[in-house]
DNA sequence: CATGAATGAGAGTTCATTCAT
DNA sequence: GATGAATGAACTCTCATTCAT
């Protein structure tokens, strides 16, 4: 078992990073939140960097078993393209913080970030080999694999964030009936995009 | 004709924000790339933040109008839906700097965040206008117009990005040669999004 | 005559100053207050330093010139003597600003400071000529003449100044019938501090 | 007992404000003379302002203590006074830096200068209980209580004020022979300013 | 005489990281 | 394992002064 300070870490930095963003948020505040010292960090992890590129791997790793829990419900790759997409939206949902992070933080040069995009790779390819088996099955005929994993996850990931960040205040109320006109888009853009070869 | 100074720094700073992101853009990497001194920046621009709002505001503007551009040429909603989003991805081809801050700046609670989320509404506002016509027209069966248009928005944007960020240097060839995937890859997606009702 | 635009900058830099020190006064804030340009108070002024040792002597000089007004009006050092302190606490009720600055900036060993106090000094010198004037014809019996001089002149400093920001807002019409209190105070320390010797 | 480090700022922060004033002393120069890192003062005070103020609230209390001394050696309020204004005169001769900062920076609008004052409020609270129970006494008959206090401070302030600074150097010994002159000198003014009521 | 854009040295402040306890 | 005081490099922003027009 993971030591239980490290997992206090976790869980505190992860509300701080995802709240701020990795160059705004502060050791200071994760510490506090933590309620460790901020040497106790430090003991653990070897820069905040190394506490970032641990957390977000940590985070699309959860992502990604729930996708994969949602595979092994479906059978015929229609199916499990959609369930994906229904899962990448509820869990951006649930976790709007981590969300915003995956976009903020995926795209650039540095060490942390192309460490990011790996992990987040890892979850496209699960997209990708459904897609992969859908042709091979006849089921679909998508030309650019990865480029339509990419829109998918895109079109997800933005639908969300847009949606969160229009209104005023988080209302879980309010966002929890937004979830299905969310996904509904998604999912026709999906199975158009995947089905034919003439556009639909 | 605005100022030659002005100038000087808005096409330095497009490059320093794009490279490191706003909080890593250091004023004195800007003042350098411009050519002037770290005051003159401060003599036009009260601050980092306002100097990055201005730049932001420009660049998105500058996709706005090559949007309204291309709106002009076409007739139908189908065909003026898909000459934005082409107009989008070779907009982002490029501009790969502004086209990475465009999803890196723009969630988020802080006022630049803000008013920059509140410019890329006016492009969204473009789409949801074609969406709109295209739905009294009978030429789509759109649901929920934000949503859609926030999606295709997102896959387009994820889409370019990805593929920027995959390679290892970016080769203005090799990019040059992806665009027609892309493009094919979110206007398949589009069309089905917007034209029947019962899946495609 | 003086050239106008030197007025308008003396006007406005004794403004400024007053309110905010001299460190705190901004070159910036002068200008504006003078509706000129910034370039224009160096073509007439060497430096910052420079334009405020003009105006604190030009200031004092005022003082000094009422105080020579006063002074005629009477006959007797007693009298004398009492005009002086009548008047000045009339002159810093009427420019509360200078009154500030004449203690904030008086003492240091910094050059404007140095200069000032020598500009102060003249008008010590004015009261410790009444002193020894006094003492000659037997009408006072004053002992130390230049720590008296001072002592009068921070007693009657010090009784306006804590008067002034004593008020939440300064109001005019109230500090006008507080003159007489703080008049009369110093007034009797003054008779007492050069009457007799064996203490009152 | 207080942190080691926070006298050590304490200490050398005092040498640097007095010297230079709020505004032209640097924290640079205060870590230097603490020999600590500049780092180390904000670790212990959230900003220049806030030390300053610790300061001069410490600093005024000493003057504060000081006197309560005196007060207990003295039973009549006549002689309760002029312990005051001797204790004040020596203890500006010794602490010379504080007693031009008590000056300098006790007028004015900004936070740090109103709350200076009240702390200075404090200290002539204390004048002003001693003149209160000697007009209960019939020991003294002052009209005006608060302006008598502040002509005494004020009076007290600049003697010594411009004692000191009117020497090119501070030379300790010939600044000891001058204490009595001030004191005299600002004993015979109180003795007056309080006793009868026809002048003296 | 007057202007105001440009300058750059220098200020206060922040914060990831270290290390003696 | 854990602490938190201490560090100092690096950052944004300020403003007196200059000078070409």
């Amino acid at each position: 078992m993971r030591h239980e300070t490290v997992d206090l870490i976790f869980n505190a930095a992860i509300e701080v990073f995802a709240e701020s963003g990795f160059d705004q948020a502060k050791m200071d505040d994760i510490a506090r939140a933590a309620g460790v010292a901020k040497g106790t960090i430090y003991y653990h992890f070897r820069s905040k960097e190394e506490l970032f590129v641990g957390l977000m791997n940590e985070g699309v790793q959860k992502l990604i078993d729930r996708a994969r829990q949602y595979l092994k419900l479906h059978k015929s790759p229609t199916d499990q393209l959609l369930a994906l997409v229904e899962n990448q939206i509820h869990f951006y949902v649930q976790n709007g913080k981590l969300a915003k992070l995956l976009l903020n933080e995926a795209f650039g040069t540095k060490t942390r970030q192309v460490q990011f995009r790996r992990k987040i790779g890892e979850y496209l390819q699960l997209i990708e080999e459904v897609m992969i088996e859908g042709n091979r099955l006849g089921e679909f005929q998508i030309k650019h694999v990865p480029e339509t994993a990419s829109a998918i996850f895109g079109a997800a990931s933005v639908v969300v964030l847009q949606k969160l960040y229009s209104m005023e205040e988080v209302d879980p109320a309010r966002i929890e009936r937004d979830i299905p006109p969310m996904v509904e888009t998604v999912r026709r853009m999906v199975l158009c995009g995947i089905k034919d070869s003439t556009y639909c």
